[in-house]
DNA sequence: GGTTTTGCCTATAGGGCATAGGCAACGTAG
DNA sequence: CTACGTTGCCTATGCCCTATAGGCAAAACC
């Protein structure tokens, strides 16, 4: 028999991909075994376990999120900026569904340091966007849950179909809302 | 033998007590049956299967919240009605963290005529808590859909412990979150 | 080329979902 | 009040997923 040539990289690929494929409730250890043509317990060398096998999807897609974010918001401030933050986003969870919703559980499992990193970077991209605009210092950690909160529940309602059948489409909606949301941000502070 | 007097209703609360007090993803066949001190196959003539007992504890979940927001908007409009009807929201989440998670991801399993009514009537909420604002007509569904995203998007991270060890607390996000809110639908259109 | 390491295997145990079929506790009718 | 029919919960069973233990052969190393 020859070797498969297994490693954890290709195992959480296989997984992230699986789940994007089939939905993240079917990110299941046999699953993937069944994917990557092998045995599940073949995969306890690579994966501490199903939990740990979320949470590295969770990372992963937090990072490809976060290097995405970073090449869409190079040169931006403003509007633009958010917007592009706002988009990139959004086109994530369109393309990755599974690796969205994974990422999205996380917290709920195990926390590594992959996870702590990719978070960290988020909240920077965020802080990053605010620095456009002239958001008080003390405010800018209520303005950032405020956009984090919208961007989240949106995409979410969206994915779930919640915008499905409804006749003016989610993006005429996402237009409106990320308009109100710069303009938010832009008269904050001056209440 | 002495019969244990199981009947669907009384399945589905102990459902969601259970969702509550250990977590939606601790919401099994099984673990109703061991709580309710039977096996599991006897639960098959009460409730269809798994799904079928997640879509009733988002049902109840659902109709439980409607009823405490028809009540909490009762003789409000304006911002005060958005204030009640997201705190209502957000209390419930507290309160019953396991239900409103199960609510949350209705939709992506059975859709029967209960959970269709309920969704109903949450959708009546929010336009009625934005008649009491000059929204355009053509502008409401964009609006609605906003409040939606944004109540879910800040329960959700709540919940799940995203603001939990930073320093400004949680609650003073929500009151300038739902301040902001206030603000775009009062000038909303007036643009 | 022999030895060590490594990787994937089989075997096994436990738990959840779900169906089939049995038996006893209830409601009812004579 | 007894006999019958219905209903409700049971045991038995099979399948899938998780996870661990231990074996065997393919690489890697000297």
């Amino acid at each position: 028999m020859t070797r498969a040539g297994l490693d954890r990289a290709r195992v959480v690929a296989t997984a992230a991909g699986l789940a994007d494929r089939d939905g993240a409730a079917a990110l299941t250890v046999s699953a993937v075994a069944r994917e990557l043509g092998v045995r599940p317990p073949s995969l306890y060398s690579h994966v501490a376990g199903a939990q740990e096998l979320r949470a590295a999807v969770a990372a992963l897609a937090l990072t490809e999120l976060a290097d995405r974010v970073d090449r869409a918001l190079a040169g931006l401030a403003g509007a633009d900026a958010l917007v592009a933050l706002a988009d990139a986003h959004r086109a994530y969870a369109a393309e990755h569904p599974g690796r969205f919703a994974a990422a999205g559980a996380a917290g709920a499992g195990l926390v590594d340091a992959e996870l702590l990193g990719a978070g960290r970077r988020h909240a920077d991209h965020l802080l990053a966007v605010l620095r456009g605009y002239a958001v008080p210092a003390g405010e800018q950690v209520h303005a950032a849950r405020l956009v984090g909160s919208l961007l989240r529940g949106f995409i979410e309602l969206e994915g779930g179909g919640a915008f499905a059948g409804s006749s003016p489409p989610a993006e005429e909606s996402w237009v409106r809302a990320l308009e109100q949301l710069d303009a938010v941000l832009r008269t904050w502070g001056s209440a």
